[in-house]
RNA sequence: GCCGGAGUGGCGGAAUUGGCAGACGCGCUGGACUCAAAAUCCAGUGGUGGUAAAACACCGUGAGAGUUCAAGUCUCUCCUCCGGCACCA
């Protein structure tokens, strides 16, 4: 017999897919469309590791399965090919980052056709071909036109060591995304934003919308976005015409609101400041200016600040309260001050407590009547920060804290004091990179008439060549460098102007690559639109990674499109298939540096092939938990793949007569192919691959067993249905060794264009069903009976039992509990 | 601190709707084949007690309570681990 050789086959099956264009597309609005595909990678120089072939396992898996139902399906790749490891080699060796990104591209591609995606190559993309960046260059026009992409200067995060700015969501615990034990820096600059804060609720709202996606990815972005709802109150400040203005949630405490605080880089620091106390104030802030952000954050430090010699009048009882700055309030959220009651809050407690500022008591706990005593003993170890019944707090005193909110509301903004404000932690997002390998901004400084789009017609603006990668270490990439390039005419006044010399962050190319992947060789424009409204939403899109960064930004692209007229829905991504991540042996990281990175082509050189290799990724696991490598697992499903090949042999190679026809092998044969069908095609849908693979290992060994009755031979039917079938629900996971077999078991088209099997009912309906026979609860026995048998049917077979007499012998039976065609529980 | 997820054999995990806990795979043990080994095939494999071997009994899904004829699954309290956010007012 012939043995399974997964090399020969896997080779000559990759080239016919190959050669056929077997799994090309076209838009056909008769048959239903199923979008299906993974993030699309990086091209890094180290290639595939076992983490993104889980990744991809799950996807081609998923694309193949609807294909065979029928589905027109669409799944295909492209390159996320800009980015600081291409320029840092550069740096490195010189040699250009286009020439380094295509050999990775090269290399990942002959990988990815080795573990045998079933992809529509003609629609690959990648984000440094200019075709492509031109039209992220006219995404960016188009922001910019709407007033969504914009200049401006302020303090930013900075790594030293990419010597680039970074955005809010690639600092990693105060770190560079990429140098984990880097430090980020703060440098005042003018950059390049989208203001994604435009769209802050809309993106919090469409979560709900989404109830595909696991909640905790939902969750993430919810954190992220970090809404809360409360109120501005404005504080006037004694013999003064300023006034402060704080944010708060809590305006049910503010009778409890003993002093204000200013974040030091307020705008009226300087001018709260007494003579008598500027010196300390400016000790302090400055201080505190040069500090860390990480020390600033660390909790655990005390808290610092100093008075500013001022006070404010609190709005509601016109209490004179002092002006303090202190850093633990920060600038960038809210209005940067805040009014503090330290009875109520943690944070003003400590303050309060360390330089003896007053904590009067605002809020007593439900429905529990303390007198002030008890409330001051209770407060000395730990803060009341719940809600409560209000005292201290003038008319408002007895009513709920929830419910005296919109009362002080409303009374403080009748005087123009106060206002219900919503407001986020979401910043706008930071694009603009000090590097070259990445989109130019297409934009054109003149000193008259400031920044300027380039004119559609003259997109792309392409990456310059250039001498030296080095970057200048000043605040410009090294663009700046070429002057030929940067010296323009302004297209406005036609007068002497500049190129904008920074480029964008990568993660623009890849907010919209999913729209160009429906229309990928358009040369007109971005997309058409009909493309993309046969294609979008991505029915399944599956990635173990970017939960608040590319899933937010493509979020905020996809609504602006919408908002243009450009696509007709608002959420890019149907269903989130977010997998876990494949550690070592032991639960640990692989990383290079620790030298325990399994290299996928490893496994499939050493013999076991791709189709045992994608199969044991999807059963590793159930796809959403991280799982760590296990060498001997892949035996496991290889073992698995000889057997199906063995009995699918076995059958094709004996051609004698059915004579030894066993009738009731048959009939089981054929229960037992059905219930297959059904639990493959459940699980699938369900995604549970792992169930599906064992459910497909249970079928095999039922095979095996049946072998011994009924050896397989051509002229048995059953043999044949079974084989079949066997194929057709192995052929999402494991498609090489299935297209093999196929190719003599029917001898028709491929079989990744076959129909999915179908299960019939009436095969898994039994006649007759085994009853499970409970005393008190516990297994006891178990009795066969017919199906749909009456309660009085079961209780008296179950009774006549031998198993169970002994237990009933003897003891009075309470009760019978009888769940038809499952259970019977005898309650003595 | 807040939000989200998870805790089941030696290991990865299964149990989809409250109804036979441990499917399937790895590992391990024994056997067949072999000069031998690998590979393959067959059988066994939660724990404790029990038996010559069985039968059988009891225990068992992080801990404790509860609901129920019946709980891995539902309720409450708690513990541990993982992920995210965090001086965010």
């Amino acid at each position: 017999m012939k043995q399974y050789n997964p090399k020969a086959i896997e080779t000559k099956w990759q080239k016919e897919w190959n050669r056929s264009k077997l799994y090309e597309v076209s838009e056909d609005p008769n048959k239903p469309k199923a979008y299906i595909t993974a993030m699309f990678p990086y091209p890094s120089g180290t290639g595939l590791h076992v983490g993104h072939v889980r990744n991809y396992s799950i996807t081609d898996t998923l694309a193949r399965y609807h294909r065979q139902k029928g589905c027109n399906v669409l799944t295909t790749v492209g390159w996320d090919a800009f980015g600081l490891p291409a320029e840092n080699y550069a740096i490195k060796t010189g040699i250009h980052p286009a020439k380094v990104t295509a050999e990775n591209i090269v290399n990942f591609k002959s990988q990815l056709k080795r573990i045998g995606m079933s992809y529509d190559w003609s629609r690959e993309i990648n984000t440094t071909d200019p075709q492509y960046y031109k039209w992220t260059q006219w995404i960016f026009l188009q922001l910019f036109e709407n007033n969504l992409a914009y200049q401006a200067e302020s303090l930013q995060w900075w790594c030293p060591e990419c010597k680039t700015v970074l955005a809010n969501e690639q600092v990693i615990d105060g770190c560079c995304w990429r140098h984990e034990d880097i430090p980020a820096e703060k440098k005042r600059l003018k950059q390049w934003f989208f203001r994604i804060t435009e769209y802050a609720e809309d993106l919090l709202a469409g979560l709900d919308d989404l109830p595909e996606w696991p909640e905790k990815i939902k969750s993430m972005q919810r954190n992220w976005i970090g809404k809360s709802q409360g109120a501005e109150i404005d504080f006037k400040v004694d013999n003064s015409d300023k006034t402060i203005k704080t944010f708060t949630t809590r305006i049910d405490t503010i009778y409890g609101a003993t002093y204000l605080v200013l974040a030091p880089e307020h705008p009226l620091v300087d001018e709260l400041a007494t003579k008598d106390n500027q010196s300390d104030v400016d000790k302090y802030v400055s201080k505190a200016v040069l500090k860390s952000e990480i020390d600033r954050q660390d909790e655990d430090k005390p808290k610092t600040g100093v008075f500013t010699g001022s006070y404010a009048i609190n709005p509601v009882n016109q209490e004179k309260i002092p002006i303090w700055v202190a850093d633990y309030v920060l600038m960038g959220y809210g209005s940067g001050a805040i009014m503090a009651v330290p009875a109520h809050d943690m944070r003003d407690y400590d303050f309060a407590a360390k330089y003896e500022l007053p904590i009067i008591n605002v809020i007593n706990p439900d429905g529990e009547n303390k007198n002030q005593e008890q409330e001051d003993s209770d407060n000395k170890g730990e803060v009341y920060t719940e809600e409560g019944l209000l005292t201290n707090s003038g008319k408002y005193d007895g009513i709920s804290s929830e419910d005296m909110r919109p009362q002080v509301i409303d009374d403080l903004s009748k005087q123009g004091l106060a206002e219900a404000k919503t407001t986020y932690k979401l910043r706008d997002w930071l694009i603009s990179r000090q590097r070259y390998w990445g989109v130019p901004i297409p934009i054109i400084h003149c000193q008259d008439c400031g920044p300027v789009a380039v004119p559609e017609d003259q997109l792309p603006v392409e990456l310059p060549e250039v001498d030296s990668f080095i970057p200048t270490g000043g605040e410009r990439s090294v663009l700046a460098t070429i002057d030929s390039w940067v010296n323009v005419d302004c297209p406005e006044c036609g007068g002497a102007a500049q190129r904008e010399t920074d480029t964008m962050d990568g993660y623009a190319c890849s907010s919209w690559y999913y729209l160009r992947y429906t229309d990928a060789n358009n040369d007109k424009s971005a997309w058409d639109k009909e493309n993309s409204d046969y294609w979008m939403p991505l029915d399944y899109y599956c990635g173990g990674d970017h939960a608040v960064s590319h899933l937010l930004y493509s979020r905020f692209w996809m609504r602006f499109f919408y908002d243009q007229g450009l696509v007709s829905i608002k959420e890019p991504v149907k269903r989130l298939v977010f997998n876990g991540y494949i550690n070592a042996e032991g639960g640990v990281k692989m990383s290079k540096s620790k030298g325990n990175v399994v290299d996928p082509l490893d496994i499939i050189d050493s013999g076991y092939g791709a189709d045992s290799l994608r199969l044991y990724e999807l059963f590793i696991a159930p796809y959403e938990l991280n799982a760590s490598w296990d060498p001997q697992g892949v035996v496991g499903t290889y073992r698995f793949l000889n057997r199906v090949w063995n009995v699918s042999r076995e059958y094709l190679e004996d051609s004698r007569n059915a004579s030894d026809n066993n009738q009731e092998v048959e009939s089981e044969m054929l229960v037992q192919t059905h219930r297959t069908i059904k639990k493959v095609t459940d699980d699938l849908d369900r995604l549970s691959f792992n169930t599906a693979i064992a459910g497909l290992m249970e079928y095999v060994n039922y095979l095996y067993k049946a072998k011994e009755s009924l050896s397989p031979n051509q002229n048995n039917q059953s043999w044949q249905f079974a084989i079949e079938n066997l194929l057709l629900l192995l052929a999402p996971f494991a498609p090489h060794i299935t297209e093999e077999l196929w190719s003599e078991v029917s001898g028709k088209d491929s079989i990744h264009l076959s129909n999915w099997p179908k299960w019939d009912d009436k095969y898994l309906s039994e006649d007759e069903v085994t009853i499970i026979i409970q005393i008190n609860g516990k297994l006891r026995g178990q009795v066969n009976i017919a199906k749909g048998s009456s309660e009085e049917d079961i209780e008296a077979a179950a009774r006549k039992e031998s198993s169970v007499q002994s237990y009933l012998e003897g003891k009075e039976i309470k009760k019978a509990v009888v769940v038809p065609d499952k259970l019977i529980n005898f309650v003595i």
